[in-house]
DNA sequence: GGTCGCAACTTTATCGACAATTTCAGGATT
DNA sequence: AATCCTGAAATTGTCGATAAAGTTGCGACC
């Protein structure tokens, strides 16, 4: 019997000749980790769905442990709720919790970012200019975007706000943010909007990357913050 | 074949007639999970202590699988630290690592207890009161204490603490402020120091609860912070 | 004498099977 | 007609066994 299985969304036909023993092969349970994380957070798993092992197993197409195995992460990350004996379901999402989700972010990557003004260096200056300058590229293709497309501009992005507060020295907080930036995507597709192609997004963005490139601490977590809002009202008006 | 077992530190012998069915019998990984947890919290298993599955079954009395399933929860919140193929450990120590702690506590719980002091109403004033005579009272005892002693006022602590922020209308400030009270347990015990009978902590606590009665944020956010940076200083002294 | 490589041992990751519990549907009773 | 049992089906939680790593120790070779 071998656990060894195609790769997701791969052909089942295996690379050419060495099966490269320890060669970066992680666990099956973390890359399902991997997958059903994606999932929830593109929400093709949707909120209060029921995740029973059978039906998780043949998605995956793997046997229970590892199931179980990265339901347990995620449960604890927030994005599976357990109820004993009785299974697993992806969390719900609400209004109050994206309004909770929002506001924490305000809250605590200002902070960081007020530190990354304060302790950043030369290196973490060139991060900021280099990873706005990638995402800017991206922002520039009008029309309708391949999915290939979105899926670079979102990963530009993120390392756009993740480059802004990386000098803030506190391991923690960039743990934190990490955590709420995933949780907050999750809300922008259940909204079914692309906040990056309907407002005037890049501007913004560059308003916070020139603040903070000058050392303007107040300014720079002011225009983070009024960014923050403002996606927040484009995704849900009514709040 | 049964996976029932004795309760944790009970005598062997069952309790009498019926074995009642559904009753709040938790799964077995779970109560691993907090057995394990509450062990790294009080420095019985060490950091860097190497977490071996067979150790783990025999120490917790049951199989590999709800042991693989606490392991990966304690991995999720940072207890437990996990190479690839190669096992699990309890996370690393560092002064580094406890100051993090620290000022993150200072930064969400001080901003919690703002917006607890400003969201507040009659049942959260009357739980601050509360939880600080109980507390109080335990604090009155002299003398040398006996370990229930110290578990009673550790939880009245906690209770108090608790309570304090409970009003900031944020859960995820809540959850984060938790996790980030029993990270600083840990150190507490690392630095075996039982901070609450050599200092005037006492005291402390008063100023934190007057002031907060009073409304008063800014000098209840100030005289907790002072508070935490205190009891930091007392257990690392040379930061 | 030190380093490299092979082979036995140890440990982790996974699976399939089994036990305990919940859920659901159908029927009897009030 | 609505409610409450009752038993079957489905699902979760757990275990022991197995495969695929990693680790260690010993001997050969430079």
């Amino acid at each position: 019997m071998t656990y060894l299985r195609p790769a997701v969304g791969a052909p089942t036909a295996s690379p050419p000749g060495k099966t490269l023993m320890s060669d970066k092969l992680q666990s099956l349970g973390i890359s399902v980790y991997h997958e059903i994380r994606q999932d929830i957070l593109m929400a093709r798993l949707p909120p209060s769905q029921k995740l029973g092992l059978k039906f998780l197993s043949e998605r995956y197409n793997c046997g229970a442990s590892p199931i179980r195995e990265a339901l347990n992460q995620l449960t604890v990350e927030g994005w599976v709720v357990r109820i004993d004996k009785r299974g697993f379901f992806v969390a719900d999402a609400s209004p109050e919790d994206f309004a909770d989700i929002l506001h924490n972010r305000c809250f605590i990557e200002g902070e960081a970012l007020r530190r990354s003004i304060a302790l950043g260096g030369a290196a973490w200056e060139e991060e900021v200019l280099l990873t706005h300058f990638r995402m800017s590229n991206l922002d520039r293709r009008e029309g309708d975007p391949s999915s290939a497309d979105v899926a670079a501009w979102e990963t530009a992005h993120r390392n756009f706000h993740k480059a802004l507060i990386s000098a803030c020295g506190s391991r923690l907080m960039l743990e934190n943010c990490a955590r709420l930036y995933d949780l907050n995507i999750r809300y922008r597709v259940l909204a079914r909007r692309k906040s990056h192609t309907s407002r005037r997004v890049s501007d913004e963005h560059d308003e916070i990357k020139t603040l903070t490139l000058r050392r303007d601490a107040d300014g720079a977590v002011d225009a983070l913050v009024r960014h923050y809002l403002a996606t927040g009202d484009f995704l849900f008006p009514k709040d």
